[in-house]
RNA sequence: GCCCCGAUGGUGUAGCGGUCCAUCAUCUCGGUCUGUCGAACCGAGGACACGGAUUCAAAUUCCGUUCGGGGCGCCA
């Protein structure tokens, strides 16, 4: 016997005074060994947390007892011993071993130490990934991710959104703008799909009128900073016979779900982060374009003019810089939509605004100078959409695959795209989005 | 694409013309220790990214390359 036949029975979390002198099986990792001698410590680290594992060369094999010291840090073992009351252990019981596995041994020096008490470069991080995860602060992050999306998942199902999955592989640019990645489809040129948008846009026409999909988006574009990823988890809804409002509210109501869930189910691994979480309060505030244009005209902000090239201040109609959002998170450094953006500002698909055709029906919501969602009403009358498409440049052919969804009674629609990893940035309050993806994929990294 | 900054043992760093066969911590290996929990103590091991230049002398200055970090743009 080897010991892979062997089951854990508990985690180390989850041994009580009940299981006071009963047998247990725990597997886990070797975090260190401290070895005085005639007896050891090995603390045994599972995804709960620590075991002490005492061995005392008086009352055991002396091959038992070298086996235990001898095993490197962050070795895969398994222990079968007794969970006896300890007033000297921390935890208050320690496990006195009597059968011990290695079932994995760790070769020396570690790549990265998971216990050290220095810390490591990202890069040297992310190269041995599998080590970094061991870390429990690094874990929280991740076990966190899984309740967001989870708690997304939960409140569009309630409220009547269907999941779907839509090509990641595509043909033409989908939304223009964004740089796409190239790839050979067998003899023809493909991209890797940038958002969902278009095909979301057409479950609109087919009847299941709401739905969701959670899934990869990728951008070709050479950003290179802490808050981008050319491979992203993107949330995105659609709902027929909706306007901007409704999206909104489902949108608040996500984030407001996702919040409260994690406060719930993650009071742990926010501890070990050392998060404290605020569930906010509905209606978030909303900010029209226009009055951030103007608050930031008094704050003297400067923009650099595309065509002179010269310094000017930031006016109705130009894009708000970093800059700029960095001055109204002074006063708003939690969440708040943006409305009433100008029609130029924003893509093809998004409806013009009924009253000035100048405003558009589209928001975004950010959490302080941080942009999280980007959505609003669509454009659903034919003619005008087509319109659109040639107004910003876009051949309206090529796109005769989506417009053609208009053709044959395309109901009203809104929806928004919000990105996971930005939203699991402010949760685990992690200062670059590297840290919320397993694997990040960003200019220069590919592997692992 | 633009603008800064950096690269020293497995890991994280100090040093920034000679006093460096390179500092400290961590780590690894060996030893002592029956209550450790950032164990302690004794001993040992291991590094100047690559290529060129300047100089009597380069980890240190200069140029190039490669690889990183940060900021901007773009966005989620």
């Amino acid at each position: 016997m080897d010991g892979t036949d062997w089951k854990r029975t508990k985690f180390a979390a989850d041994i009580g005074e009940d299981d006071y002198n009963t047998e247990v099986t725990l597997c886990g990792w070797v975090q260190y060994t401290r070895n005085l001698g005639k007896m050891a410590f090995v603390h045994l680290r599972d995804r709960s947390g620590i075991a002490q594992v005492t061995a005392l060369s008086k009352t055991m094999d002396k091959e038992l007892f070298d086996l235990i010291v001898s095993v490197p840090r962050e070795s895969s073992i398994s222990v079968k011993g007794i969970i006896k009351q300890s007033p000297q252990a921390k935890a208050g019981w320690e496990i006195i071993p009597y059968q011990v596995h290695v079932l994995g041994v760790a070769k020396t020096p570690l790549p990265l130490g998971v216990v050290d008490k220095v810390d490591a470069d990202m890069e040297t991080r992310l190269d041995n990934r599998f080590l970094d995860l061991r870390k429990p602060e690094i874990q929280a992050i991740f076990k966190i991710r899984s309740t967001i999306l989870a708690a997304a998942r939960e409140v569009l199902l309630e409220e009547g959104f269907i999941e779907i999955h839509t090509p990641k592989i595509v043909a033409t640019a989908t939304e223009g703008g964004t740089a796409l990645f190239e790839m050979k489809y067998f003899d023809k040129k493909a991209y890797l799909n940038q958002s969902p948008q278009l095909f979301k846009q057409t479950m609109m026409s087919t009847g299941l009128d709401r739905v969701f999909e959670i899934g990869p988006a990728f951008r070709a574009e050479e950003h290179d900073t802490r808050r981008h990823l050319n491979e992203y988890t993107s949330i995105d809804i659609e709902m027929a016979y909706a306007n901007l409002e409704d999206c909104m509210d489902i949108l608040e109501m996500v984030i407001q779900r996702v919040y409260t869930n994690v406060l719930n189910e993650n009071f742990i691994d926010l501890d070990i982060l050392d998060q404290h979480l605020v569930a906010p309060e509905r209606p978030f505030p909303r900010l029209r374009y226009g009055c951030i244009v103007d608050k930031l005209q008094n704050a003297g902000l400067k923009i650099k003019d595309e065509n002179t090239g010269r310094n000017r201040p930031i006016e109705f109609g130009d894009d708000i810089p970093l800059e700029g959002f960095k001055e109204i998170a002074k006063d708003r450094p939690s969440l708040y939509f943006v409305t009433d953006w100008p029609m130029k500002l924003k893509p093809f698909y998004i409806h013009p605004h009924p009253d000035d055709p100048d405003l558009s029906l589209g928001f975004d919501l950010n959490y302080g100078e941080k942009e999280l969602v980007s959505g609003g009403q669509r454009v659903h009358e034919p003619a005008l959409l087509k319109e659109m498409l040639g107004r910003s440049g876009l051949d309206p052919e090529t796109f005769g695959f989506y417009t053609k969804a208009f053709d044959y009674g395309m109901p009203p629609h809104a929806g928004w795209g919000l990105g996971a990893e930005r939203l699991t940035m402010i949760i685990t309050g992690a200062s670059n989005v590297r840290e919320t993806v397993l694997f990040p994929r960003d200019r220069y990294r590919l592997v692992p």
